[in-house]
Parts: structure tokens; sequence; C-alpha cells
DNA sequence: TGCTAGGATGTGGGCGTTCACATTTCGCCT
DNA sequence: AGGCGAAATGTGAACGCCCACATCCTAGCA
């Protein structure tokens, strides 16, 4: 519509079937055969129509394709804020696995964790014939029965999601994560063990938080204070600061992710405090620069690659299946114990 | 689903326009014009379409939509190594600023650098009748020259990438950005620096590089030592270590990322070298960890945001104007002074 | 030599849309 | 009241491909 002039066809039109199929004087037919390496064409027709492929440039339109076979070898992704970490890490590292097997990624943010956004977004994803979705649902308030209605009858998995029986799932397990970090600074001797958590709307925050409490109580101690923060480094180092104004003394601080320790560590030096020996310090995540941070942070690992490819194995396996009866496949964290921690022989905790 | 008898096959057939009609008692093409938003549609037809559509939960298909118009509303991106810092944030930027025009992203990212990846993903990409691609490039042999011809008539932007007066492209000033570093260095008395840079065949690194060649020479100092490194943090830590190894003195160090500078003042640091007393350091990025570094670095911020915008803007003026003449976007960087730097005053140099 | 099985190839139809054009409907002016 | 033009609606034909089926050919066997 916008230019009525442009309409004859000044553009070289792509080639197409049947173009090659003139040029290579067989039927279109034949030459779909030899691009859906059918078995049935002589080895003679296909090299001939090969060449002539070649020689056009011809590209099968993928869009006619999949007005037909209803397929698209697509699969769609919808995330919130590809800005965090982790969920930067699921994108990138779903990409990759699904390369490996051969299927394009539709890629689609959300502006805000509203039940409206994600409709919008499935709904545009859904449109487009994809074969499958990976939902990454981190936030609390979206969950697999908002979700399922949305997506028909494509198949998807929830990664990072709450836990639901009637969903296809892969998850890391936080709590047990935090339950490793927390298990950790117990067995250093820590006996008050503070935490700066995620925002406790998102899941991977909430549990853990919980896994920290879980810890805690297995040990018979107390839980310590816990502030929630924003997962940076700036709101680390606030929640630090209002954990010290507390007046509370703690010999340990588990934090929700890497970059909060980050902040929190130079909040507690602020301080006067000395990381390990005042305070020790566990982070989550293990950025690839926790290794480098001041002191060495000792953290969790999380593996998105696994997560990556155990997501798009799940998928693949729907497609194929659709009766694949609903699963969680949970992955399990890992503890990285560098220089951020140590015994608390010396208990001297902060602010005591 | 719901309604057995509707249908001889299992599997609820997606409604189509023709349903709508059928159900609406008018012909596909009106629903179409309801659709499309055509205005010639009287009100009360407009309303009853619109009531069968929801009913019936219809949803245009878009490869249909697509076989026919040409346009898909979806741009393809065929990027590097999203791992990176700048190339992940150029995706999650373009990705938003995209969504906010209406478009959608198809995502592939390249194995490696070689051509016939990139063949590969654009081959996958002009397969699909995107309106057009964003291209990031970032390292040394695959240039305009290299992917034109892939591209056939699908507009693209490049990102990133070697200037070159045929291609449409955006980037960010990065000699500029170096400049701005090193001068500042220069400003505060420096007379030694060395450099850390990324893997030359990076043009950032390169061209960052040149910058801080350029600014030393404008000032009329000879170039400090200078080892290439691979954008880590563990890189970083080796690459300082290999220039302490040298010898030779120097007051200050412009290191071609944030990460590397991360690793670099670790392993100054290992020398028993302060940091900025003995040595100041600039990195590269403004990461939104660098403010809490320790010490806080003092860096070069790039706008990613911006480019993105730029990029989407550039991109869709080209779709609307094919003709469009090739030009060159440039965004400039922004010296971020933090604690990591300080005046040579009381010169000291490394192991001077 | 004739018949048949199966490999190789061609034909018709339709996937769900939009486009260009044809047709109907209606309000309004003289 | 007649007629005219614009608004509203409908029709036929693609878009490029895959599917099911029909047809042709070749070789192998009795």
């Amino acid at each position: 519509m916008p230019n009525p002039t442009a309409r004859p066809s000044p553009k070289a039109r792509r080639a197409t079937l049947d173009d090659v199929a003139q040029c290579a004087g067989v039927s279109y037919q034949t030459v779909s055969r030899v691009v859906n390496e059918h078995p049935s064409v002589a080895a003679a027709t296909r090299r001939r129509v090969l060449e002539v492929i070649d020689k056009l440039g011809y590209r099968p339109n993928r869009a006619a394709r999949s007005l037909v076979t209803r397929r698209s070898n697509t699969i769609g992704m919808v995330s919130f804020s590809t800005k965090y970490y982790g969920p930067g890490q699921m994108v990138v590292n779903l990409e990759t696995a699904l390369r490996q097997r051969g299927f394009s990624l539709t890629l689609t943010t959300l502006d805000g964790p509203s039940l409206a956004e994600m409709r919008r977004a499935i709904d545009e994803l859904t449109a487009r014939n994809l074969d499958g979705l990976v939902i990454i649902t981190p936030v609390a308030g979206i969950d697999f029965g908002a979700v399922a209605p949305l997506c028909g009858d494509t198949p998807f998995v929830m990664i990072d999601a709450l836990p639901d029986e009637r969903a296809h799932s892969v998850v890391i397990d936080q709590a047990q994560g935090a339950g490793l970090a927390t298990e950790h600074l117990i067995g250093l001797g820590h006996r008050t063990v503070a935490e700066i958590s995620g925002p406790l709307d998102w899941h991977d925050a909430r549990f853990r938080h919980e896994g920290w409490l879980a810890a805690l109580r297995g040990a018979g101690i107390g839980p310590g204070r816990s502030v929630a923060s924003d997962w940076t480094a700036a709101g680390g180092y606030a929640a630090a600061g209002e954990l010290l104004a507390l007046r509370e003394a703690f010999s340990a601080l588990f934090v929700g992710n890497d970059q909060m320790a980050l902040g929190a560590i130079r909040a507690l030096r602020d301080a006067d405090l000395r990381i390990p020996e005042d305070v020790s310090v566990v982070g989550f995540d293990d950025v690839p620069e926790a290794a480098f941070y001041d002191p060495p942070l000792t953290t969790v690992r999380q593996d998105f690659q696994a997560l990556g490819r155990q997501s798009v194995d799940y998928l693949t396996t729907l497609i194929d299946a659709p009766d694949t009866p609903p699963h969680q496949r949970v992955l399990y964290a890992q503890l990285v114990v560098r220089a951020s921690t140590t015994s608390a022989a010396a208990e001297r905790p902060a602010r005591g």
C-alpha cells in the first residue's frame, strides 16, 4: 500500500520451485523431492536439479512450506527482562541448544510481568505456526494456569516457573543451592547468618530464601535477619546498609546473587568490616567475574547450559510425542568455595 | 476440541478467516478487512465480526499472510557469541527497540566467525521472508563484501562492523572512547600508559587499541606496552601478569573491557601494587557492576540502548525506502570517572 | 516375450491470506 | 422521485509449497 508504482515488480523475484523445475526440465514436484531429500529421485536428475538450484540461488520459502506443513522448524521463546544474568543466560544457552537441533528461535520479551503482556507475546508467537514454545516465568503471578490456555495446542515447556504437576517444566533447584550455601556457612561454624534476597516475587528469590531458612532450621539455628533487594549491585549495597543499621550481629551473609553480593561487600567494607574475617559472604550464580571479585566470591553455580539443553530436549520430545506426561526436570546447583567465606573460629560478629 | 462433531480431524484446527466469515454471515474478505482495520466496514458488521473472532479465538495465520504480502513483520538478527557483554547487550536492546516498533525478532548466533556459518545463518533467515536483517560482525574476516551477496535484496544494517561506505551501519565510536580514557589518564599526569586489549581480530578491540595509540601520539607520548587478551577476567589477570613480567614501568593501564580490568586489578594487587595509587586503571563498557568493583572502576560507557534504537530506526527507514543511501550512524562513548584512577603526582611507576 | 513390481516422475488440490476488481447497497442532492 | 457516487461487501486469482494420487518407465522374472 505504500508505493503503488512499485507493484509491477522491478524487484527481482526470488526463484521458486517452478522456476527451478522449468530451468531443469522437470516438474516442480521433482524439485521438491530433491529439496526434501526424498529417496526416489534418480541420481542424474538430482544432480541436475541441484545445479540449477545453485545457479538460480533458490531457497525454499519457509512461509509457504509452513503454511501447508503447519510446522515452521522454529520455536518461540518468551522471557522477562533478559537484562538480568539468569534470564539472559537462559536465552543464550537455549538458542545454542536449539540451533544444534536445527531449530530457529523467535524471541519475545515482556515489558512487565502482566498477563496482558503474556497474552500479547504468546498470541504473537502462536500466530506463526511455531512448533513449540519455551516460556520463562521467573516472577509470581503468571503460572501454568494462566499460560496454558493462551498456548492452545502448541506444546510448551516452562523454565524457572512455579512447580505445577500439569506443566512440562525444567528448573534448577534453587532451594537446594541455597541450602548448599547456608550449610557451608553453618559448617564453618557460623551461627548468625543474615540474608540479602532478591525480590521475593521472583520464584528464584523466594526459593533461595526458603532454602536458606530450611538449612538454618535443619541445623537448629534461628533465622537471621533478611532484607529483600533488587538483584543489582546498588541494591545489594543498600540492603547491606539496612542490615547493618539493625545493629544485630551476623558473622555470615547469604546473598541472593553475585551482583548484590558485590554491592554488599562494598557496604560492609565501608563499615570497616573485613571480608571474610568479620563477615563471610556467599553469592549465587557464579558469574564469570566472581572468581576475580575482591575477595574471590564463594557462590553457587547454576548450569545454564544444561538447562538450555534439557529444555530443548524436553520440548522436542514433546513436539514428537505431544502426549508425554508432564513432569519436572530438575537440575542441581553446585557450591563453589572461594575466599569470601572462612571459619567463624574467632567469632567476632558485625556490630556485635 | 470443545466440539467433537465440528471436524472429523482429531486435532482441533485453528479457526480461519472462512470459519469466522461463515459464523458471522459475511464473506472472508470482510473479516479480513476487520482484522486489518480497513476503513470501509460498517460499524455493526465490524462489531459482529469481532465478537465471532473473539468467540472462536481466531488468530490470523502469519505464514499465510506472509506468503502473499512477502512481509513477515519480523526481522532477523545474526550475532556472534552473545555470551560477551557487548553482543549480549546488543541483542537485548535490539529486541526491545524492535518490539516497540511492532516487529518480532528471529535470532541466530554463529558457532564461529566463518563465512560458511554466516551463509548458513543468513540463508536460514532470508528463507523466512524477513523484512530486514541486523548483522553483528564484531570480528574481522566477515565484512560487507562477504555479507551483502548473501542477503539478496533483504535490507540489512550492520552493527559493530568495519566501516564500509557501501554498508548501512551503526557503530559506537570505539577509538573515540579509548581516546577519552587515555586522555583522562594523560590529563592526570601519567606518562607511561600500558594497555591490555581485547583480541585484536575483534574490531572493537582494534579500534580501542588504535584510540589508545592515537591519544598517546597526540600528547607526544610514546606508546606503552600492550598485551592482547580475551575479554575475560581470567585473561585480564594473565595479561597483567605478562605486563608485569616485562619489568617496564607503567603508572596507568588502559584495559579493553571491564571484566579484563577486574582481572588485571587483581593481578596488580597480587604484585603488591595499589590501585589507583601505584597504577591507575581504566576499563571499557561500564558494566552495571563496575561502580562496585574494588576500587570503583573508571571506565567508558557505551549506550547500547541508543545503539539498539538507532539500528531499528535505520532498518525501518531502509525497509520503507530501500534506496536510502548507505551511511554510518555513529554514537559516541562517554567517560565515567570513578576511583580506579588518580593523578600521577607522586609518580611511582610499577616495578620502576 | 509378456507380465509385474516398484522406482521415477507428473498432476490436481488445497494450506490461509491478501490483492484487484466487480458488485451491491445506501444516503443525499436536485 | 430519479439518479449518482461513495461506502460496503463479495468474487476470483494468486502467493509457493507439500500431499495424495495417478502415470510412466525400467528391470527382473517365469
